[in-house]
This record gives structure tokens, sequence and C-alpha cells, in this order.
DNA sequence: TGAATAGTGTCTTTAAGACAGTATATC
DNA sequence: GATATACTGTCTTAAAGACACTATTCA
């Protein structure tokens, strides 16, 4: 790692990334009926991005995106796809993205012209996480660094409104060919909870009877013999993932379609 | 249009492309039951690669997918779509694409080091065509460009073997939820002929009855007042597509699943 | 025993899948 | 009428979708 990686200063970073290419990595995260999405604020512009970085050239587009999502999770090994790319020369132009507001928010001077004002082709992902277990970590090139829930963002930058929906599109379709959930439910989970969890990803609501049925026929889950005490209701049981079915369904697909 | 582009030496075109990503896309021709694809050979390496080249810094992704097969098919307009993007160090390590072995084949002098030995990310689209319609016009810097039965592969520089089976996989994922079939059929044709294009590129038979039934239950084709003459049998019925609903069914998805 | 949530059973409707005989054109 | 291909109908089975009551816990 060089001296200028290590004084923070990205702009002088140039030849250990790819040019005009990037990373973007959508991360969502679950908790309790409500799907997040981690966004950054790069300086103060005042817009925001979902989390993105350069590839260095010693790594994969995978491995880019996967040490994104652990820099800013301090998490490994999530679920993560890569579900599109975007480029064309339109999509890096955004007025609060220039060296003159950069200069003037951040106090640092920046130059035009510098080569992230380039045109780059953003190579996306999303990431799924369980949201409590993150603490958000900005980098040294961002002001801030939050949850935000997927359908009261703040103001995005360049095209990325685009990129989230797009990805939530992806993840939409995802759910309806291969098991989810391993990653945003605890190890043992009820009923109930693997229930609110795919009604709020699809954002509608999914007949219980229906939803049971169909998830038990698909053998991915297994009942245990313990319940949740959880205040002064019946205690609903937990069941647990048949890891390698779980792992079958995913690599072959098909296995839940709601 | 620079001297350097008349002369045709890509090698002098560095300012005007992207670096560290370029665009391949998968072209797929069929034509009576056969499905092929059409391939490029750069120089005389005797390894082959999908179509494809660098992107304009004034062009979109697309518009350079959209190009590459507009100059091996001297055909506009043809459905494209993006599926995934490939990106690793070792990916465009190949003995057969070095400085050393271009200079040999080429005769030309290349020098180790250059741009085009970088590092590429390549996003990766596929395009359908009818392939008699086709006229495969090789570059500038291509020994040969021509058709190859998609399950008989010359061998295949890079990691395009591999692309060209996630493209293929693409394809068949998209011919289960949208219409396909209006590039690669006459405007007028007969259900033998669209379900024999379903089961060339499916790679499996479908039941006659099973797939007219459904395929005219999807109201996207329209029975015509003309039969086809072909040859001393039974006359079969000509339908066409219903244009509106096809492109209804390309936005909206879910139109046909077999 | 009332309140809150957990858990499950049945009926109807639709579509998939398997299967084979009739129709038409030409020689 | 022989041959080659076009065309279509029915039965069985599986799954989706709609729907409502019983069970448990505890205050």
């Amino acid at each position: 790692m060089g001296k200028a990686e290590e004084s923070g200063d990205i702009f002088d970073l140039k030849g250990q990334f790819l040019r005009n290419v990037a990373v973007d990595n959508v991360i969502f995260g679950y908790h309790e009926k409500e799907l997040k999405v981690l966004l950054q604020q790069p300086f103060s512009v005042g817009k925001w991005t979902v989390t993105g970085g350069y590839i260095k050239k010693t790594e994969s587009i995978e491995q880019a995106a996967s040490r994104i999502a652990f820099d800013r999770t301090g998490l490994k090994g999530l679920f993560f796809e890569q579900f599109r790319a975007f480029g064309n020369p339109e999509r890096v132009i955004d007025e609060s993205f220039t060296a003159e507001h950069i200069s003037d928010v951040a106090g640092v001077k920046v130059k035009p012209g510098l080569w992230v004002f380039d045109y780059f082709v953003s190579v996306s992902f999303y990431t799924l996480t369980e949201f409590s277990k993150v603490e958000p970590t900005k980098g040294p090139y961002e002001a801030d660094c939050r949850w935000w829930q997927v359908n009261e963002l703040p103001p995005m930058m360049f095209d990325h409104k685009l990129i989230i929906e797009e990805a939530l599109k992806a993840l939409r379709i995802h759910i309806a060919h291969y098991p989810i959930g391993y990653e945003l439910l605890p190890e043992k989970f009820t009923l109930p909870e693997i229930h609110a969890l795919y009604e709020t990803i699809l954002g509608k609501t999914l007949d219980d009877r229906n939803f049971t049925r169909r998830l038990l026929a698909t053998g991915i889950i297994i009942k245990l013999n313990e319940t949740r005490k959880i205040g002064r209701h019946r205690s609903p049981i937990l069941y647990k993932f048949d890891k390698e079915k779980y792992d079958a369904g995913l690599r072959e697909g098909d296995v839940l379609v709601f």
C-alpha cells in the first residue's frame, strides 16, 4: 500500500485503479419489516450515492464489490449479485460533483479535469444484509454514510436513483426464483418473520396460508422443537434453513415462485 | 474522425476510447432450425472471440454494442440486451494475445505493455438476428469473421467460451419471460416455423399441441388469411406478430413461459 | 375470558403436461 | 390412395388463489 493511500488522497491513486470503470453496490438492509438501503455522501456535496468505489488492478469486479461491502458494513460473506452495468457519457454529469463545488464544500483544492470526473461505466451489484448488525462506516472521502428507507430517498447524485430502482427490480426477480433470507434472518426464525421478510421485499401482502404451504413444500426450512416467547401471545415455532437445500436452490434456481 | 482511425491503426486511438472497459456482443443468428454465433479472429492468432470492441468517450455502452453489431452484420435495429459484466485480472491473459505473438502472425510491430493488453472489464450483450440476412464483415484488426454453430465452437480466446455460455443461459431465461422471434422470423411465418425457433433456442423439443395452445393464448400472433405453398403437403397458415402486444410483452415481461 | 398473534384445511379455478387422430395438399 | 406435413381436442394432474376458523398464551 503506497503513501498516497495511507495519506487518504484518492486523487493521487490513479495508478492503482482501473480507469473509466467502477463498481457500485446497492446494499439493502432488512430489519423488522423495514427495507433500507445504505447510502453515502461524498464530501458534503448535498447529494447521496449508493456505496461504490474503484476497482484495483489486482482484483476482480466481484472482489471490488465485496471489499466495498466490507468497508461499509464490517461484514464478510454477505450475499451479493451483479445485476447490470450503466454507462453513458451523461450519467456522471452532476452539478454537485464538480471540482468547483467539491473545493467549496470540502475545503480541498480539486483540479477540474481530474480522472474521477471522467466518464465511468458502473458495474452494479446489490448486497443483502440484516441492518441491525451493521455499523455504517464512511470512507475517507465521505461526509456521511447511513441507512435510508428505500421509498424515502434523499436527493441522489448521478443516475443513482435509477440504479436503486433497477437493483430493487432485480432483487424482486431474484426472490421469485431463488431462496432468500439466510443473510437477513437470525439463524432461528419463525414463520411470521420470514413471511414479513417476503412481504417487505416484494412490497405487497402474501396470503399467510398459501405462503406457508409453498415455503414448506420447498423443504428449505426445518421445523425445530423450540418456540420463541414474545409477549402474551401464542409462542411461534422456530425454524432454520436446511443449508444444503438452500444452497442447492441458489445454484439451480426455480425453488420458490411468489 | 482522426487520421489514426482512417489509417486503421487502433494502437494510436487510445485517446478516443475508454480505458479498462470494453463491450462484447454475442451475436446469435437463427436460420432454419440452426442457432449460430458470429465470431471474429483478431489478426491470425488462431483463437476466436465474440464480436466486441472499445467504447468511445462520446457513446453509451448500448450505443457501442449496437455499433459493433452494425459493423459486423450491416443491420440496424436488432434486438440486443445486456446480460453480465466480466472482470478479473486473469481474464485477458491468453498466450495467443501477446505483443510477441501478434507481431509474429500479423507482421506489425506491437509493443508489449500497450493499452490493449491491460485488464479490461467486459460489459457483455447478446444480439439476435436472422443469419441469412447477414454478410459478416470483419474489421480492420480481424483476420476473419464468420458464423459458427453454437455447439461446435473453435478454440476461444480469453474467457469467451464462458461469455457465450452465459449469453445462451440469459437468452433462454429471456425466452421464458418475453416474446421472441420478431427479428428472427420473416414478417409472415407459420406455426411450425415459430415452433422450430423455440425448440432450437431452448435446445429441446416442445409438444406442438401445447406450444400452439399457449402461444395463441398470449394473443401476440395474428392469424392471416393466407397460406404458404411448400411442396406437396398441406399448406400451413401464415401468422404475423401483433406488434403492439409484442412490444407490451417486451416491456412488461411474463408473457410466455416455456 | 378477552385480546393478540400463531397455525392450519378445503374448495375452486386455472394451467401444465401427456397423448393421437383428423385434415389437407400433392404426386 | 399413398405420403408428408398441418392442425387440433380431451383427459389427468398439479398448483395457484381465495377464503376462515381453531389454537395458544397471558394479562
